[in-house]
Parts: structure tokens; C-alpha cells; sequence
DNA sequence: AACAAATATTTTGTAAGCAATTTAATTGTT
DNA sequence: AACAATTAAATTGCTTACAAAATATTTGTT
């Protein structure tokens, strides 16, 4: 049996309340977008990946997970859903068949000026100068790739 | 139209990804629960609710709710899992039938000392000092409680 | 060329998460 | 007491998220 004191148990009872806070204000933030986001008849996950492909076209499904940290039993679903939708076209690549690319469709590309209204209305909801802002990413970056680096 | 520049979308631009941040963070973090908590035959929000029940016991499903950030088209389901499990029981109050209070079973209590070695591998994935840690969880709160305050 | 190993995507099954609706019980007002 | 308004849970429908298995293609080895 470990000797474990009541300081050890408060110091190991704060990386689950950061967990925790890190999960509620994925799901704050989330409601945030919502709103803005249904405007333009998208979730958030479709968001991220229309920002992908507005920063860099033709991308293969393997390149988009790698980006998002999603895999392809998210991403399968969810770019049909974009497909249905009239932004994105996927095409097997004709040099390697394993391989489907994304490409925006007109609609996909005319999408980008509506949606430049949406990080305005989060910066404003966020309330953080752009400095704090700023290192608060670095520093959630920097424990992501920890924990990607033990976990996954 | 408002004339915005480049520095003004570098900015904006910030906002986006402190939320994508936040979210490939939350999903990085649950990476390195699922192992911990398959042996307990959890998932992270039936573990978050467990450990409201283990610091309170005989909870109405609203309170976990507030606790949690979560609503009862969420919780209804998974307590419903839990109770399957044997870990809680689910009952009306007499004093109030609109309410549902979850109380532990006694498997439910017993799962508490099993659950104790988990923040220990949380804390270890972080490699975080505690007063960065705790620095980070309450910026991030203060993140949350201001989006919520806007959004939800 | 034959065939094993690796790779990319899809499919299946389970569990969140939330909006909107429904049901039932309680509270408030007249 | 009657009845509207509020409240607590549950239900329905849709969209992530991921593990595990299946399918198809490419690469590597002999």
C-alpha cells in the first residue's frame, strides 16, 4: 500500500478538475459556436474541417485527421454529410485508389465570406485580450501534445 | 461593410483556435482516461458523475446536471447505464415526484478505492507542475463561466 | 510473379451531447 | 377550487467520437 497523504490526494484531485474544466469549456464554447454556426447549416466539427480546406483544397481524408486529431471513422460519416450538403466533393485518387480526396465545390468556396462573421462574434464572447488569448492556447497546445504523446 | 485589415483577421483568427485548442485538448484528455477507466468499466462523464456522487450521495438528476454542465437528455441515459451496471439506484423522491434522486449502491461505493488510482496517471500524463496546473484550470473556468454567460 | 505486410477508408456498434417535444407534478394566481 | 405557468425527467432525432472488424489498394520480400 502506497503512503498517501491528504496534500497527495488534493494535488491529484486537481488534474481531474483540470480535465474537467478543460471538457465543460469544450462544451461551453460549443454554445457558443452553435449559434453562429447554424446560420451557415454547419456543427463545429464540419467547421473545422471547411477551415481546412479554405486554407488548403484537395486534401486527403488521412491529411484532415491528422490536422483535427479525428480519425476516419469520425470523418467517413461526417464529409458525406458535407458532400449532401453541396460543399465538398470526395473522389478516390486516381494514383493511389486507397486515398479519397476532398475538394470544395463552388458552394464550399462561396461558404468562406458568410463564415467570416463567426470568430468576431467568439472573440467578443471569449473576453480575453489578444495576449492572455494567445498564451492560453500555447499553453492547452503544449499539454495536448503531452498527452497525446502518452495516451494516443 | 467594415473595413477590416490583416491584423484584425490575425486576431480573430486567434480566437478560432483557442477553441480548437480547448477542443483536440478535451479529446486528448478523454485518450488518456479510457485506458485508466475501462478497468472500472467507466466512461469519463459516468466517472465524472461518480465522483459527484462519491463527495454526495442521494442526488437529484438536476443538481448533477448543474454540477456537470450536462442535461437530463444526457444524464437520463447514462444514469440509466450506471443503474444496469448496478453502481447506482434511481428513485423518485416522495416529497417531490417530478425529481429523480440517485443514490449508490453499495458496488457504487466499493468502486470509490478503485477509482483512488486514477488522478495519479492523470497527473503523471499532464507533466504539469501543480501551481501551473492550477493556474491553468482556473483561467480556464473563468473562460468557461464567462462563454456561458453568452452562450447558454 | 506470388504473397505477406502495411495503408486508407468504410462499416458496425456503443456512448455521449443537445434541441425540441412530451409527460407528470408542483406552484402561483385569482 | 380552478387553471395557467413553471419545473423535472424522459423521449426522439440528429451528429459527433472511437474501437474493432471488414474491404480494397499499395508496397515490400522473396
Amino acid at each position: 500500500m502506497p503512503n498517501r497523504n491528504a496534500d497527495d490526494d488534493a494535488l491529484l484531485a486537481l488534474s481531474n478538475q483540470l480535465c474537467f474544466a478543460v471538457y465543460s469549456t469544450a462544451l461551453a464554447f460549443n454554445g457558443v459556436y452553435k449559434p453562429l454556426l447554424d446560420g451557415l447549416g454547419l456543427t463545429y466539427p464540419q467547421y473545422l474541417v471547411m477551415l481546412v480546406l479554405w486554407e488548403r483544397d484537395d486534401v486527403p481524408v488521412k491529411d484532415i485527421g491528422q490536422l483535427l486529431h479525428l480519425d476516419s471513422g469520425t470523418l467517413t460519416p461526417l464529409l458525406k454529410r458535407l458532400e449532401s450538403a453541396g460543399l465538398v466533393s470526395r473522389q478516390r485518387s486516381a494514383r493511389d485508389e486507397r486515398q479519397v480526396r476532398i475538394t470544395l465545390t463552388e458552394a464550399g468556396r462561396a461558404l468562406r465570406e458568410r463564415a467570416k462573421a463567426v470568430p468576431q462574434g467568439i472573440f467578443a464572447a471569449c473576453g480575453l485580450s489578444a495576449p492572455t488569448l494567445l498564451k492560453l492556447k500555447d499553453e492547452l497546445i503544449a499539454l495536448r501534445d503531452r498527452l497525446d504523446a502518452t495516451g494516443g
